[in-house]
DNA sequence: CTGGGGTCCT
DNA sequence: AGGACCC
């Protein structure tokens, strides 16, 4: 029942000290200084130069310069750069991949970036997933076995002469758990799966390397079969370093040889592991421990109240349906217990997204010390609104050569948002607030957001005098509503418009890559690592085992699209059929 | 000195 | 509409 799926090959690439790298890529005087960049009052990343120093992220400036007063101080809120930067290495990175399985995480994307007047502060960090199981089979059935010292890894099908070579007989280092080279991996011969982690720990390090050379960009990259593990193993050596989690995976039968996975996922604390947020990994610790564990989310747990992964998944009883018990409950995902009954055994098989072309919501928020009345909110609403609808206009049209404007996507809905300043404790201190939820309102998307025609201010105050007010008050109908600590609106429900070519062939694309990958899959049958690779013990049928996805699971099912009798809109690109074509021009016509 | 901004699920 | 997760 439970199986790990090891037949993919993930690089978690996490780029070191983002925004320092951009300053420095752009000044590499910089590089040999202490340098931080600053947000506001706080340094919100720094160099490792400023880190050797003793400066950190999330430190304020004062603080900082009394650490280091040689440190130099970039401001950093004018963000274009390091959307401009995130933009072309995420675009460098996908330029090695053969499929479109790039994913980005973090707000570095350049739809997520806010502006440089709105924001306090930012998340430097910034993230990729790959999946390069195409590159590492089609190589591994490449490799010839009798000299694998010199081995040769392509990185394109047609051309033979782009790529490099490297020794496939050994990682390239770190690995977790630690190896010598006088202890080759994998025995001899090495099994498949030791073999694919091989290349792709040399495909990481090339690419890092060209990262560093071609574009000055140093970054923490994981290799393992998921998500899940290349995340975690990437974080045991860093900066600019890189680390392959080694076989075996499994446990040998005989168990003279232990699982690495469950060895490295067992040591540790169960809120580390992604996927198990603070809530889960509060009630988890509660159970474990039987009382009740400290309630600090920011600093470093103490050691009496951590809970590793280990004591949990061997506990007496434990395994997914004793989860749900734990962690299911009325909002949780039915399927809670049986996920992170997978992750406590290093088990993810989320597959790597495709960046998409539109976000799927935007939204603008800012904090206050209260807000109590209305005037004042409405003041707040109308400088939400404004950036608002600027991040609509750079996020959500695509500009033509003539200077019009195209809709990329149409937002259908609108939110407001709001949340209460937590009450005061006896002693003045105010209750951690994560929780202290928020209240919100819905309403549709009223056309004229989308006139181009039309000022930004002038669009903005229609919003605010049109919808945000009567939303306000539907969310707040008592005159004195307490004090809020936050506003937030934002446009949802995101339509897609036809008619794009980058947009409407998307899926058609992903469709071509998957064909292209499932007909490799079969490729390497007769080659001579079938007949010397030695079945892995995970799947004693060898390679077909180890690359369970048959034809089947790559077909989509029919699209219901291309139906002649689904028609589209000109103006948002929904949808629907020929009957409601009329009925919808008219929500287009009307204004709310 | 604790953000702002996403995604997905029920 | 709200909650959990992520960074």
């Amino acid at each position: 029942m439970l199986r790990r799926d090891d037949s993919r090959i993930i690089i978690h690439f996490d780029y070191d000290c983002f925004y320092a790298s951009v300053l420095e890529a752009e000044n590499p005087a910089l590089k040999s200084l202490p340098l931080a960049v600053q947000q506001k009052q706080i340094v919100v990343t720094c160099n490792y130069e400023a880190r050797r120093r003793g400066l950190r992220k999330l430190q304020l400036i004062k603080e900082a310069k009394q650490i280091c007063p040689e440190v130099v101080i970039i401001l950093g809120e004018d963000l274009t750069k390091f959307r401009d930067a995130s933009k072309a290495l995420y675009a460098y990175l996908r330029s090695f991949l053969w499929g479109q399985k790039a994913e980005r995480l973090g707000f570095d994307e350049v739809y997520t970036m806010p502006y440089e007047d709105e924001t306090p502060f930012t998340n430097p960090d910034y993230k990729v997933f790959m999946d390069v199981t195409d590159m590492v089979d089609h190589n591994v059935g490449l490799l010839n076995p009798n000299d694998l010292a010199h081995s040769f890894f392509y990185l394109d099908r047609q051309d033979p002469t782009q790529g490099f070579e490297f020794d496939a007989t050994t990682f390239h280092w770190p690995t977790f758990p630690t190896l010598s080279s006088h202890d080759p991996p994998g025995g001899d011969p090495m099994d498949l799966l030791t073999c694919r982690l091989v290349l792709g720990s040399h495909l990481a390090y090339y690419i890092r390397s060209s990262l560093d050379h071609e574009r000055g960009y140093t970054a923490t990259v994981g290799i393992s079969t998921s998500k899940l593990l290349a995340k975690l193993v990437g974080n045991v050596n860093k900066p600019n370093n890189q680390t392959t989690l080694a076989p075996p995976y499994t446990h040998s039968l005989d168990n003279t040889c232990s699982s690495n996975v469950t060895q490295f996922m067992d040591s540790h604390e169960v809120g580390k592991i992604p996927g198990i947020g603070f809530k889960s990994a509060h009630k988890l610790r509660t159970y474990f421990l039987r009382r009740e564990p400290t309630f600090q989310q920011y600093t470093e747990r103490d050691h009496n109240d951590q809970v590793k992964v280990r004591d949990l998944r061997l506990s007496p009883g434990m395994g997914a349906s004793k989860l749900q018990d734990i962690l299911g409950g009325t909002g949780a995902p039915k399927d809670i217990g049986i996920r992170i009954w997978e992750l406590l055994n290093g088990i993810d098989n989320s597959e790597v997204l495709e960046a998409r072309a539109v976000p799927t919501q935007i939204s603008i928020e800012d904090s206050y010390q209260g807000i109590s009345h209305f005037e004042e909110a409405k003041k707040k609403l109308q400088i939400l609104a404004t950036s608002l609808v600027k991040r609509m206009r750079t996020d959500l049209v695509e500009d033509g050569d003539d200077g019009t404007g195209r809709w990329l996507a149409h937002p259908r809905t609108l939110r407001l948002s709001t949340r209460h300043r937590s009450p005061r404790n006896a002693d003045g201190s105010r209750e951690y607030s994560y929780a202290n939820g928020r209240i919100s309102r819905s309403a549709p998307a009223p056309s004229f957001l989308f006139n181009l025609g039309e000022g930004i201010e002038a669009i903005a105050e229609r919003l605010v005098e049109e919808s945000l007010v009567s939303m306000f008050r539907k969310l707040h109908p008592e005159k004195s509503f307490g004090e809020l600590s936050l506003i937030n609106i934002a446009v949802t429900n995101m339509v897609e418009s036809a008619g794009d070519q980058k947009q409407s062939s998307g899926r058609d694309i992903g469709q071509m890559f998957k064909n292209q990958e499932s007909s490799l899959k079969k490729q390497p049958e007769e080659t001579y690592l079938d007949r010397h690779l030695q079945p892995s013990p995970e799947s004693p049928s060898g390679w077909k085992a180890n690359t369970p996805l048959d034809d089947a699971t790559w077909e989509e099912s029919e699209d219901e699209d291309k139906s002649p009798l689904v028609h589209t809109c000109d103006i948002c690109g929904a949808h629907m059929p020929a009957f409601a074509l009329p009925a919808h021009s008219l929500y287009h016509a009307v204004p709310d």
